[in-house]
DNA sequence: CTAACATATGTTCAACTGTTCATATGTTCA
DNA sequence: TGAACATATGAACAGTTGAACATATGTTAG
């Protein structure tokens, strides 16, 4: 059990950082490309392809190739579940 | 919206480290004052109670004072659900 | 084959974070 | 009141991390 409670922290570091939380929220609504995820978060192709690194190392997100481009997925539901929790916890905070 | 997804990220930002996690894991059995915790993980009072903090101040903790104890409970049960949900990911992820 | 495009990878560096040590605050009891 | 105990707080230091830049890899069209 000790164990995975640093698997877990691990887990949870890795939606603790803004840029990935956008990424995975962008995802929500679907499949998209670097470049769109790149757009839609106005920052340098560079760190978006970091980033979406992480998260396929969490197994929180799949890729696909389509010709040139990339395409990235939410992996399972469990990232839905735990935004919806997180933003759960942070509106009741502010009662 | 936009905006929430940083606070979100700081959310999870604290569950993303194993002292804190082991925490609120330890937590999860009923309220501890700060000397049982400290004992539990093993670590100085020093580091325990600078965690304890800010776990209280994400609101994912409350603390009442019993003599010179100062006894830590969950604050609510969204912190049992992000874990189990967190645990959920883990395992299935290692299928 | 090669130019153009999309994405990934390696490196560097400033900023942030957790722990430790020292000390302060608050509480009880004699 | 003051000693002993429980916890909090402040400062400092080492380790970690995200972004930027440069460059490499992989794919398609001509």
């Amino acid at each position: 059990m000790e164990d995975k409670l640093y698997d877990l922290a691990d887990l949870f570091k890795v939606f603790g950082d803004s840029t990935r939380v956008r990424l995975l929220y962008e995802l929500l609504s679907g499949e998209k490309n670097v470049g769109d995820l790149s757009d839609a978060l106005n920052m340098n192709q560079s760190a978006v392809s970091h980033q979406l690194r992480l998260l396929k190392q969490s197994d929180l997100v799949k890729v696909r190739r389509d010709g040139k481009s990339m395409y990235y997925a939410l992996s399972d539901d469990h990232v839905e579940s735990i935004i919806k929790i997180g933003m759960e916890h942070i509106t009741e905070k502010k009662k």
